[in-house]
DNA sequence: CTCTCGATGGCACCCAGTGTCAAGCAGTGC
DNA sequence: GCACTGCTTGACACTGGGTGCCATCGAGAG
């Protein structure tokens, strides 16, 4: 097996590639906006050829987008993991401050990832690709929440509906996510988004 | 002003060709899928150029989803329209009701609406296009709710919100729109929608 | 030393989308 | 009938994203 993320030289060197590639991507598309790089841009600041940027990334959209698609795993296993008798708007709180909390870490870290938020949420092609994921990781919660509370997602609203709650509260606080908020600020943000849709995340599931 | 809908000889011209655009679109790409279908096959089938395809539309998704623009509009109105002392649940499900309505009055009208909603539905692409619409109605409905209830949309995270879980119970109905349903039964599956996300759009109203 | 395997670069190609220009074809005034 | 105007159309060239294919190079394995 040569696919570990620690494993052979040859891989390390690929992440090395790889991270090459994002860094100057994202350098150049945060500074002149995504349309106003071409994919020869960005391969020229890398030092590479334009066939190894599509061998590494899908498109020219999937190197902004890419690191969101762990984060969308890990919101769906952290659901998973939370007690069973947790209400809804709990478990779902905890699940949606996951990647939260891993992009306000460390400050530097934290600032790189509000304007890479920021680049999405400001460009159409980019915003669109974020809520393809967003669905995405919509379902599996869904899937999720239908298990723990044994429901029919085929015919019951509830559980997709939960999980949209849920990632509406997300998209509140990325959309509030203002310059030098701290990992505190975040959290506040996070309770009142979810204070809102409370009502219908506990009502919804004990009513069934 | 040439531009009315019924307007000139040139004007109607225009839209009975936009129209055989749309419909020679539409057959291909319900029956072979999204990306088996190139412009030059659509316009091939219409007899026109591929530049008129591209002075009629945007893009090739945009043929499918431009009806759903308009829609867009009649809802923000609709919620406009509503008097001011009906609690949010039952104003928004009168707003999301209005496209649904206009998608069901004719039988066959309503069958070719349902593939077309199908069509976005299974397509990544365009399903990330109706997401960026939906983001636009929601703004427009955002900003009508916080002016209803007098919030200040900056810092409040209820319009949004509520706006949100509106788009929702609309995603779940068409999510959930089979073969044959009547207009009825698109109005059982709404009430149901609205029902998981009432709580918190009437609860977030008063406490503020 | 050679053989293989993975990574790379170069090239041709497809397709979406845009700018430009030369018609074609109303309607309008002379 | 004729010229003028405005609108629509088609043809062509061009940019840019994305893919398939093949030649090459370097790192081990035998």
């Amino acid at each position: 097996m040569a696919t570990r993320s620690d494993g052979t030289l040859a891989e390390r060197k690929r992440q090395l590639v790889a991270e090459e590639l994002r860094n100057a991507a994202l350098m150049l598309l945060a500074t002149r906006g995504f349309d106003a790089v071409t994919v020869d841009d960005i391969v020229a600041t890398a030092g590479m050829s334009r066939r190894t940027f599509f061998r590494y990334f899908a498109s020219k959209e999937d190197v902004v987008v890419r690191f969101l698609a762990d984060m969308g795993t890990d919101v769906v296993t952290e659901l998973a993991a939370r007690p069973k008798n947790e209400p809804p708007s709990v478990a779902l709180r905890h699940a949606i401050w996951r990647p939260l909390s891993g992009c306000a870490d460390q400050p530097d870290h934290a600032e790189r990832s509000r304007i890479v938020v920021r680049l999405i949420l400001d460009t159409p092609a980019l915003h669109a690709r974020w809520l393809e994921r967003q669905i995405q990781w919509r379902s599996g919660l869904a899937a999720e929440l239908a298990a723990r509370h044994d429901l029919d997602p085929s015919t019951d609203p509830y559980p997709q509906m939960a999980a949209g709650m849920a990632m509406l509260a997300l998209d509140a606080v990325l959309q509030q996510w203002r310059p030098g908020d701290d990992e505190h600020r975040l959290a506040e943000l996070t309770d009142r988004a979810f204070a809102v849709v409370a009502p219908s995340l506990d009502a919804g599931a004990d009513q069934r």
